[in-house]
DNA sequence: TGCCAGGCCCTCTTTAGGGCCTT
């Protein structure tokens, strides 16, 4: 049994959407969480091996110029997995980033044993009201901490941390007598959004 | 030259189309 807060929360900035069209990461953050509270943060610039177009520099603030000296993937991958050595894995809209994950992991020969959980998935189904499920859009909405930062990795791996916790509380108290396991996560995340309701009372038995 | 992401999820669906979300 894995519970829901012991986890690393993880967040790429990249080259475009797609690795399997050459994008590579640019910026990798993350968050460690142990009983629910923060205990590490990794952070760190990744030169992509090529320029960076004008939309990217712009949308993260992250220029060609921060990237040329940075390390290689090769140095912070080996780093980074280390860092989720033993944890399972969380994001928002996770198969983005389980995808760039994966293709620089590959890329590297490296190996990482944890699952995914999603926090976008997971938002759809327990806030249904929200106006829509971008991570800005719910930090605001639950009123969750937040620095003004958007687009770089770490910060929208803390503020991702925040809307998790949130998360958490949220199904606490629809589950009173349950302790919150990434597997029941991953089911409700998995449910049709009408099913919800009839999944809490199932479990209140 | 022409291609250009992909998984999730809803619906005027399932012999499909299109919006959402991530950079």
């Amino acid at each position: 049994m894995t519970l829901a807060n012991q986890v690393v929360i993880l967040d790429f900035e990249t080259t475009g959407l797609s690795p399997d069209n050459g994008d590579r990461a640019i910026e990798i953050g993350a968050v460690k969480l142990v009983d629910g509270q923060i205990v590490d943060t990794f952070q760190e610039l990744i030169n992509p091996g090529k320029r960076v177009n004008s939309f990217i520099e712009q949308y993260t603030g992250i220029s060609n110029n921060m990237l040329k000296h940075a390390p290689s993937s090769k140095e912070v991958m080996a780093q980074f997995a280390k860092f989720i050595d033993g944890f399972n894995l969380v994001a928002h809209n996770a198969s983005f980033d389980k995808k760039f994950l994966d293709a620089e992991f590959k890329h590297n020969k490296l190996h990482y044993t944890g699952q995914f959980a999603c926090s976008l998935l997971l938002s759809r189904r327990i806030s249904q009201d929200a106006p829509n499920h971008q991570l800005g859009t719910l930090v605001s909405y639950h009123q969750l901490p937040n620095d003004g930062v958007f687009h770089r990795a770490l910060a929208d791996a803390t503020m991702t941390s925040h809307l998790w916790l949130h998360q958490l509380d949220l199904l606490q108290q629809q589950l009173p007598n349950h302790l919150i396991t990434l597997d029941i996560i991953n089911k409700i995340s998995s449910l049709p959004k009408a099913q919800i309701n009839r999944y809490y009372q199932t479990m209140a038995r």
